[in-house]
DNA sequence: TAGATTGTTAATCGATTAACAATC
DNA sequence: TAGATTGTTAATCGATTAACAATC
């Protein structure tokens, strides 16, 4: 158990404990006791001596020659990513991908608990969407004061989002993780994290289009037609 | 219209030029004519000298003293990340992931086409989400081999993806789009984008824990008992 | 012409990788 | 002891930022 400062760490190191995280967590039921950098490099395909650095960056130590032990390594990396206490979390928008997002409940072991959703469409408030209960839009505000919810899910579509950002805000939210695809304008000590999907989508389209340049088929078997009726 | 060889561009350059793309659509309704690197730096916080490197690196050239025409830059982003052409899709998993990206028309804008949905659940395969067929897991890979179909998205369990990407590669598959939470072992030419929201979610509340540590709470109103019923 | 902006080269910064000493 | 592995410092690499010349 480690209760140290948190640090401030690159980025790439942040994304990565997870994936540590997770390797661990396979490793765990095996029944052995410690690994080594070089055995989780392995793994993901990274070097031995990034994975040390990033270990390092953590707050987490190991022995030379023995290696880190495994339990101590989960503990490690679950503390430091605030991943121990939970996050209560609300998140605005129920439509499909809000929904998804509701349903994801192994969230919980990362230390997000999401506890409510709200939606400015009448329709929707009122339901339950996998267990938690969708509030009207205009609740929010005064929900997020009241019960010091800190962190707030935005999955409406882009025209609305801007404003629930700053419904957020005022309700006292400090961190926001947002899956609008627009930048959103808020005060600077706020967080805001963008899981912009179209973004993404664009490097894994320019690196298909890259890559069909350079290899055009590999096999060009005859084009067949395909039943009209089987898709749209 | 350009159509010089596509190159190799940093990562950070490819996530930043569909923003570029974004507030150059929203530029656009105003008439104006062109716009300068310092203009689109401002609008979202990135130094200009950046935003001209990038713009350089997709091969889109502009004129000192005037700046770069809208329409030119707009195209010419565009064509870099392979957004004119549309690359057919297949997604497995017709989940809430699934069905949530099903629903997000605005992809064509992007290249990206998702002509059918996969489920290995009889009762999904034959459905229609968002107006995409649902078809039968089995029928993937030969679907995708006799369509041609080079992109595939997962949106299944991780204890599924596995097989899902295997099938896919066997289908001809050549990039692959990752929403579960687990790194695919796929043959090297495959290109992977893992869209892990489980190690995006870790780098926020790490943040959201060290802002708490530095500034505990802004101001500490009374804790309000909620109403029981209204949450669960 | 003068000044704003591109294009391009150099300097800085930060992250990754390599080297090696400390240690169990 | 010898050897594997950590801890730590140095070297490399790549991306960002700064400087400045070219140009419309």
């Amino acid at each position: 158990m480690m209760t140290d400062k948190l640090k401030t760490v690159p980025e790439p190191t942040l994304k990565r404990l997870p994936l540590y995280h997770r390797f661990l967590k396979e490793l765990q039921p095996t029944g052995r006791e410690s690994v080594s950098c070089t055995d989780i490099g392995a793994d993901l395909g990274l070097d031995p001596t990034q994975v040390r650095k990033d270990l390092e960056a953590a707050g987490i130590t190991g022995r030379p020659r023995i290696g880190y032990t495994i339990l101590n390594l989960i503990d490690g990396i679950e503390e430091f990513l605030g991943w121990k206490k939970a996050n209560e979390a609300f998140l605005v928008g129920a439509g499909s991908m809000g929904s998804a997002l509701l349903g994801y409940h192994k969230f919980e072991d990362c230390g997000l608990r999401i506890i409510a959703a709200f939606d400015a469409d009448p329709l929707k408030s009122g339901k339950t969407i996998h267990g938690k209960h969708v509030l009207p839009l205009e609740k929010l505000t005064e929900l997020a004061q009241r019960m010091h919810v800190l962190l707030g899910i935005i999955t409406v579509p882009a025209a609305g989002a801007q404003a629930v950002a700053e419904m957020m805000v005022a309700g006292g939210i400090r961190a926001i993780w947002n899956f609008a695809p627009l930048r959103l304008r808020v005060p600077e000590h706020i967080i805001v994290h963008n899981e912009d999907l179209y973004c993404s989508l664009a490097s894994l389209s320019q690196k298909l289009a890259r890559e069909l340049q350079e290899n055009p088929l590999r096999s060009v078997p005859a084009v067949t037609a395909v039943p009209a009726d089987i898709l749209n």
